[in-house]
DNA sequence: GATGAATGAGCGTTCATTCAT
DNA sequence: AATGAATGAACGCTCATTCAT
C-alpha cells in the first residue's frame, strides 16, 4: 500500500473513530458533521469524500460494531470448546458473551441500541456474505445455518422466527436493564432471561434429528 | 371553568391534536414547531406558553396515547367478562387487543414506537396515579396489582420482572412485524408470540394461592 | 398603518433597495444573500420572511424597475401633448425617452439588461393588469391596445409582431451602444436606429383607417 | 507534432468537447468543473493546465462554436453560387442558413445565446485574424470587407453600423422565437424579419458604385 | 505533464427562541 | 394571555483551487 493510500485510509479511519466516539458520547442526532471533522482534524470537504452523509457514516459504524460483537462471541464459543456444549447451551453462551461485552460498554449498547435487532441481523444475513471490507465482518447467514439448521440436533418449527423472537427479547430487555438498571440490574435479569430463552427454544423443537 | 380558561384549554388542545397528527404523519424530527403552530392556528409564541419545547410536547403525547391504548384494552377486557377468563388468558387478551389496535394504526405504533415499553409502563405505574390531567389516564399500578398480585390465582416469582420480560418481548417483536412484516406479518407471528408469553408466565408460577 | 406594519415595510424596502444597489453594482450571480442582508442591516432569516430566494427578489426588482421606466416614458408623452404627435412619432418619443433614462443609468440597463425584452413585455401585458401591488405599475396591455390598435390611424399587419421586432431591435442595440459604446456611442446610433424603427412600422402598415 | 504534444492536445480536446456537451445540456452555471473532468476522463488538476477557470473555457467554446456556424453559412453560400445572388440576397442567405442551423439545435442557441451578437462579431473581426488555433476559424474582418465594402455594388452609409443593427435584430428576435416560440415560431417570423433586414439595408444605400 | 486527495471558505436555508406590542 | 416579526447561530453541503506525488 502506497504512502498516499495509507494517508487515505488514515483520514477515513480518523473520521470513523472520532464519529464513533462522539456518537456514543452524545448521540447521533445531536452530533454535527462540523464537530466530527473538527475533532478528527480533517477538513469538512474530506468527510464527503468518504461518506454520503451523517447517516451513511452511522450505518457503517453500526454494522461494523455489531459485527465485531458477534464475532467476538463466536470466537469465544469456538475457543471454549463448543463441541462440549448442547445446542441450547451454545445459544445461551453466545447471548451471555454479548451481554457481558455490552455490560462493560454501555455507551456502545446505547449506540447500536435497538439496532442490534432483527433489522441488522437480517441485513447481515443477506448481504455481508460478500462484503469486500469483510475481513472483520462475519457471515451471519453461514453461522445461522451452521448453528441452527445443520448442526442442531433438533428440527425446529420455523427456526427463523424462533431466532427473531429470541433476538428481540434479549436486545430489548438488556437495553433497559444495562442502561437504566430497570427493573433490575443485568446480573439479576440473566437467570430469568436465560430461562425464557430456553423455553422458547424448547417450544420450537419438533423432533430429534437422526 | 371560566371562558378564559376554556380558551386557554382550546389553544393547548389544538396544539396537542395538531402535533399528534403531524407527528404520526411524518415523524417527530421532521416536524418543526412552525408547522405545528401554523396548522393549529395559533401564534408561535403561544406554543411556549404551554410546552417547553418540541420534545416536551412529544413526551406528553406519547404518554397520553399509550395510556389510551391500555385503557381501551382494559375496557374491552371488562366488557367481555374477564371473570370467565383464566389469568393467563386475561394477559393474552390484553396483548391481543393492543396488537389489534396497533395493527390498524401503524403510524401510531411508529410514533410511540419502542416507547410502549418498560419506560412508559414504569413511569405510568409510578407517576400517573396523581396526574391532574388524568381523567382519561389509568392507574397502571392499580391495575397491575389487582391483576397480578391480588386477583391472580398464583403466586409469582418476581411478578414485576415477569411483566417486564413480557412487555419488552411483545413491544419489540410486534414493531418489526407490524411495520415491516419482518420476519413475518403479525397474524403469523401471533401464535408463536402468545405461546412464548404463556411459557414465560408458567415459568414464573410458584404455587397456587389458597 | 400601524407602527408594526410600518416597520415591516421598512425592512422589506431596505432589502429591496440594498439588493438593487448591489445587483447593479456587481451583478446578481456574484451577490450573495449574506451580503445583501448584511448591508441592509437585517438578519439573514428576515430575508426569507419576504422573499423565496435570490431569484424571487431579482424578478421582483426587474419587473418593478422596468415598469417604472415605461411609466416615466408614458407620463412624459402625455405631458408633452401626445395629441400633437403622429403615431410613428409617439413610438419614437417613448423609445427616445427610455433610451435617455438608461443612458443616464447604465447600471440599471446592465441589470434589467436583456430582460427589458419580449419576455417582460409579454408578461407585463398579460399579468400586471390586476397586480395588487400595482400602484406604480402600468397596464401594458391597456397602453399597447390604446396606442397601437385603437388610437393608431393605421391598420397594421400583425401589430404584435411589429412591436416585438421593434422592442428586440432597440433593447439589443442600445445595450451594446450604451454600455460599451460599441460600435458607436448612443447619440450616434440614435438616428440610424430611429430610421430603422420608422421603416419597420411603415412596412407593417396596411391602410388608413377611416 | 510529437506523441506527447498529441496527448496534450487530446486531453484538452476531451475537456472542450465534454464541456460543450454538458453546457448545452444543462447550462454553464449548473455545471461544475468536477463534472466536466470526471466525464472527460481527466484529473481535476489537468483542467487548470489548459484553462484559467470555467468561464475561460466557456468563452473559448462560444467563440469557437459561433465561428463554426458562420463558416458553415459562408461555405453554403459559396457552394450555392453566390455570384448569382444580389448583395441583399447574399445577406439574407447567410442569415437564413444560420437560423436553420440554430433551429435544429436550440441547445446550441441557448448556449451561445445572446453572445452570437456584436460582441462576438467584433472580437472575431479584431482578434481571430491571427488566432493560432484558427484553422477552422474564419476571418470575419476579411469576409466582412469582401462582402460589404469591396464586392457590394453599393456604397453604404456607415456599413459597420448597418451590420451591427442587422446582427442585433436577428440574434435578438430568433432567440425568443426559436427557444420559446414567442411571439410566433421561427417560420412565421422569418418573412417579417427578412423584410425588416432588407429595408435596413436599403436605408443605408447611398449610390451605385461605378 | 498529470494526478486526485485534500482543502475550507462560502453558500442557501432552517428554525427554536425571544420580546415588544 | 396572545401575538408574530425578527433574530442569528447552526446546519448540511458544494466546489474551485492547490500541491505533493
Amino acid at each position: 500500500m502506497g504512502k498516499l493510500d495509507m494517508n487515505k485510509k488514515i483520514k477515513r479511519e480518523s473520521i470513523l473513530s472520532t464519529a464513533f466516539s462522539i456518537f456514543t458520547d452524545k448521540g447521533v442526532s445531536k452530533t454535527s458533521i462540523s464537530e466530527i471533522v473538527e475533532k478528527a482534524g480533517v477538513a469538512k470537504g474530506t468527510f464527503y469524500l468518504y461518506f454520503k452523509d451523517k447517516y451513511d457514516l452511522k450505518n457503517k459504524l453500526v454494522s461494523h460494531q455489531s459485527s465485531l460483537i458477534f464475532k467476538k462471541a463466536l470466537d469465544a464459543l469456538n475457543e471454549n470448546g463448543k463441541d462440549k456444549l448442547e445446542f441450547e447451551d451454545r445459544i445461551i453462551f453466545i447471548i451471555d458473551n454479548i451481554i457481558n461485552q455490552l455490560s462493560k460498554n454501555p455507551r456502545l449498547l446505547q449506540f447500536i441500541s435497538k439496532n442490534l435487532s432483527w433489522g441488522i441481523f437480517k441485513s447481515a444475513v443477506t448481504s455481508l456474505e460478500s462484503d469486500s471490507d469483510g475481513e472483520d465482518e462475519i457471515s451471519f447467514k453461514y453461522v445461522y445455518e451452521k448453528m441452527l439448521i445443520e448442526n442442531a440436533p433438533m428440527v425446529f418449527d420455523d427456526p427463523e422466527m424462533m431466532l427473531f423472537i429470541i433476538v428481540e427479547l434479549v436486545s430489548s430487555t438488556i437495553y433497559s436493564s444495562i442502561l437504566y438498571k430497570e427493573p433490575v440490574e443485568i446480573q439479576k435479569l440473566k437467570p430469568y432471561l436465560y430461562r425464557a430463552v430456553r423455553m422458547i427454544i424448547k417450544n420450537h423443537e419438533i423432533e430429534m434429528k437422526e
